[in-house]
DNA sequence: TCGACATATATCGAACTGATATAGTCATTC
DNA sequence: GAATGACTATATCAGTTCGATATATGTCGA
């Protein structure tokens, strides 16, 4: 199984149990809003399946907790077979190809078609968005702190190296995008200004 | 229609179009290596329904072509009605979310539990390919002169504005990439190095 | 008290991907 | 000279995944 192919969710759900135990809820939060939310994604319409199915299959158990002036939960945790099988796919699985799905960009491509005020709305919602990953990702945030999941950290609580690296990454690339837009925006706007006045 | 959604299929087929007349292989191809390559993504299975509802709306028609040894082509072009409701699209929808998904960071957050040469391995991977489609995203890539892919190209066949503003920072992240990787590598598998030894 | 929001699980239709089928040409390799 | 793989071209379909919705319960502010 050498083939280059996208991790499937339950592949994704078990590298998410790698830091500890967690529901279903919490395992879609780290997609959603932790760690994992900037370059992956997974649903909780694919999740409770996935778990249902990696429970069926031994690479999981779960516990049932009762909780006070809550719903109940089902407390997920990786069996020696799923953490086995989860790195042997590591390092068995030919990482599939980076997909970066942007609209604003695409939008952006028809620069010359759209009203220059939205383009110009277009290009500051860009840089906001990633001006607000920047910030996001940092794994010190203290927005963060309160937040109990305890994935992507060793046994001091500090972040891994690989996990720091990744995030780091991230930031480097939101620095450049907003790098970009502050050196071009301007440019782009006056040149579309000049064609629009020369088909008038 | 103001919610934030992604763009279907429907829509990118209608974009793709703006730029003249195509059949769905060649639409395929501008989103597997042309001009929006890089930010999104449709297969073959989605396109070629896309275009069949798209005819049946009235946004497209086509023309059958016949091809010396070749399969025939149905060559699809926009409606004035296509060409409106496209561009009407652009203005009432809220653009979705960027979504990056990317097989090998998610691999690399857990590189305290894989050998090293395989981290060193992912990495040098990740940057061979941020490399190639740095090369690959240049508009005046003469390896792409002779693909005769008219769109993003304003009449006198030069890359529009809009086209070059988003070539240029999907080159500034990969060089970000590039330039972050040159930085940070040695100094994490420094680091991975050091956390082995002292656990042995 | 009303709505909004958070925790928590579960299900389902709609959309989309990836694989496969069909069919013909061309170039390379064994 | 035959097999193999690559390219052009359309079409279909199983399986995966998303996004919305349902259900249940509690908190908090307006």
């Amino acid at each position: 199984m050498d083939t280059e192919q996208n991790m499937d969710v339950r592949t994704l759900c078990l590298g998410a149990l790698m830091g500890g135990e967690a529901t279903g809820y919490e395992i879609r939060k780290m997609f959603e809003d932790g760690t994992f939310s900037h370059f992956q994604i997974a649903s909780l319409g694919s999740i409770y399946p996935a778990l249902t199915k990696l429970t069926q299959d031994g690479m999981v158990t779960f516990v049932e907790r009762e909780q006070e002036n809550r719903p109940d939960k089902k407390v997920y945790q990786l069996t020696s077979e799923g953490r086995r099988t989860f790195l042997r796919t590591l390092l068995q699985t030919r990482p599939g190809e980076d997909r970066y799905r942007s609209d604003i960009l695409f939008m952006l491509t028809f620069a010359e078609e759209l009203p220059i005020e939205l383009t110009e709305a277009l290009i500051d919602e860009f840089a906001a968005r990633h001006e607000m990953m920047k910030i996001d990702i940092d794994p010190d945030n203290p927005q963060k702190d309160e937040c109990p999941l305890a994935h992507g950290r060793d046994e001091d609580g500090q972040p891994t190296p690989g996990c720091l690296f990744v995030a780091g990454l991230g930031q480097a690339m939101c620095e450049a995008t907003l790098n970009f837009i502050r050196q071009n925006k301007a440019g782009l706007i006056e040149e579309l200004r000049t064609r629009k006045d020369k088909k008038a």
